[in-house]
DNA sequence: TGTTAGCACTCATTCCTTTCGAGTGCTAAT
DNA sequence: ATTAGCACTCGAAAGGAATGAGTGCTAACA
């Protein structure tokens, strides 16, 4: 439905726009050396592209600038990946040289990211649920405290302090551990519950005997909440971007930067592949003129995390969308490698 | 050198101003009810206080603001602790309900602080340094990683993958870790290399064969850098203050708070008791109009960490150092109380 | 019929001027 | 020693005028 010259047109002018972040008039477009036309053409072509709903004006009189469907048109249409040669490296060196715990290589990316792009970035994960436990470990440490540390699969360290009465000894609190480790070798975190109350409550009633307070810390530490991770890279980033130059628009970012859980409902509905969500398309209202690109990683099967890039609307999409998939497939690549051979 | 007189104004002046951060004119301290003089005298006064340079016009015919002269005064002499019985039972309450971990505890109070105070608040701490190795596990992951795992006296746990030869044997393994537990039991993590060196390393090659190699990398997961914990909590506060309307002020800030190494030297050298840094008091360029509030916390005898405020220099200076005050004093109690004792 | 030149018109931005009012310093009176 | 009074200063807000980038539309052209 749009001719080739419209496409053309579209192209060059939300190119333009990414880079400049002004408006862009029919001269400058005519100017460029991809276009043979004239400007008077040009502004026709602008005002259909305009009645179809893939440009706008900020007032009567100024050039035009892309709406969220002239993006979403962009996006689905209009780029081809770009090739990222240098960026590609930094990201590979940095993910592959060193032994680096995943919790650093998901730090550290969270950063390069950023630098990268100059936007905001964001990791979620890994998600511990999908991970299993590999063995747990209680060490007491005065006379009524001790930590409890469990280990996955995926070398995700956890810990929980909690307080032991007085009375325990011991030889009970090592059985205890070691009927634990027994039982919940193996088993997902997400289980951890369940397991709990369908066979280790049983289990320790019969072999230790009076320990009930005890046992009641111990699993409590246990089933606390597990925290989801989240890192962010490059807030003040935003500070830079043009389009922030404003102080109620850093208030508004930075309160929502800063808000956990909802940058954690934000990135956790995303699937797989790559997903693009400009301006309004978002459910949250609070980044309603920004796009957020995201990105799922994985182990094996389950998905572990997203790897996300938050930045205006007018946002260098074709490099992002690159950056992410070489990011994601990294990390997918590393987790695989690293924990194929798991038990 | 002051009258009683000037030690009022200067004190009202400068307790309106905190409050509505506009300068102050004649007449609205004329109105108060504790002044009574009129205006045309308190202008004569205040031109004096001025002359002495306790306070600043903003331009010609403007009101007065404090000078950081005027605010060394104001807290040097004018400003006698306020009772915060409502704050001080948060603080409490917060640090002894429920079985919390240092770090925890430590996350909560920047939290709580920034909330009480809407400043940026930022803890250091707690020193690890200081603090003595208790435990050491190391649980292999898969066929060539492992995990190790240090406990503290302090339930401070840390962690390292590292990779290990194929050719180890498990048995080869676990006697290091024997050796390791050993001889590092109670050595302070900050004498960690020492020890090492001097005695460790002769006796791997004593008791244990044809292992160059995983010791090396098991020696280097002990010796990474130990990093410095830094809590900051109400980043985004500042972004209400007035002082803070001008976009390039909250990209100084935002782009200084973020440098956790600059935050960390800038805490590092408070001593004992509770420091107050007005405005170019501060070695640090970035924050030359903004006030640092700091307090250490303690174990013992031993410096564990730092609690600071950091806001406009038009703070409120009794409250927050009356908070700080509660704080640190609670954090050197819940220290001692829970690692009093160790061994 | 598609393209382009030309021109009147629009509107944000910038700069200047005016007005307003809060506040000062100084002088003279109490 | 204190205060009332008054001229003066200066920032902030409000109102024009000038500028210029950009448009839409019409009429001419290939």
């Amino acid at each position: 439905m749009l001719t080739e010259r419209q496409l053309l047109i579209l192209q060059v002018i939300i190119d333009d726009f990414i880079e400049s972040a002004h408006p862009v008039g029919s001269r400058a477009i005519a100017k460029k050396e991809v276009i043979p036309y004239s400007a008077a053409t040009i502004r026709n072509e602008m005002a259909d592209l305009e009645d179809m709903g893939f440009l706008e004006k900020t007032h009567s009189s100024s050039g035009r600038i892309p709406s969220e469907k002239g993006y979403r048109y962009y996006v689905d249409h209009l780029i081809s990946p770009s090739i990222l040669q240098k960026e590609g490296n930094v990201i590979k060196h940095m993910i592959q040289d060193g032994f680096f715990e995943f919790e650093q290589i998901v730090q550290m990316s969270a950063e390069v990211l950023s630098e990268l792009t100059n936007y905001t970035s964001i990791i979620l994960g890994p998600e511990i649920f999908e991970t299993k436990l590999k063995q747990i470990q209680i060490i007491p440490l005065s006379a009524n405290t001790a930590v409890a540390i469990l280990v996955t699969n995926t070398g995700h360290v956890e810990h929980r302090s909690f307080s032991i009465p007085e009375e325990i000894n011991s030889s009970d609190l090592e059985k205890m551990v070691n009927i634990l480790n027994d039982q919940l070798h193996g088993v997902p975190i997400l289980q951890l519950a369940e397991k709990f109350n369908a066979e280790i409550d049983a289990m320790m009633q019969k072999y230790v005997s009076d320990l009930d307070k005890s046992y009641q810390h111990l699993k409590g530490a246990f089933l606390q909440d597990h925290p989801v991770k989240l890192y962010i890279g490059g807030k003040s980033n935003m500070l830079m971007q043009p389009e922030f130059n404003d102080v109620n628009k850093i208030r508004a970012f930075y309160t929502m930067i800063e808000n956990e859980e909802e940058i954690v409902n934000l990135l956790k509905q995303s699937n797989d592949g790559i997903k693009v969500s400009i301006g309004r398309e978002n459910d949250v209202d609070a980044i309603k003129d920004l796009s957020l690109i995201t990105a799922a990683y994985h182990l094996g099967e389950g998905q572990m995390g997203t790897i996300a890039l938050l930045g205006p609307t007018r946002m260098e999409y074709r490099k992002v969308i690159s950056l992410l998939s070489i990011l994601s497939h990294e990390m997918t690549d590393v987790l695989y490698m690293r924990y194929k051979d798991e038990n």
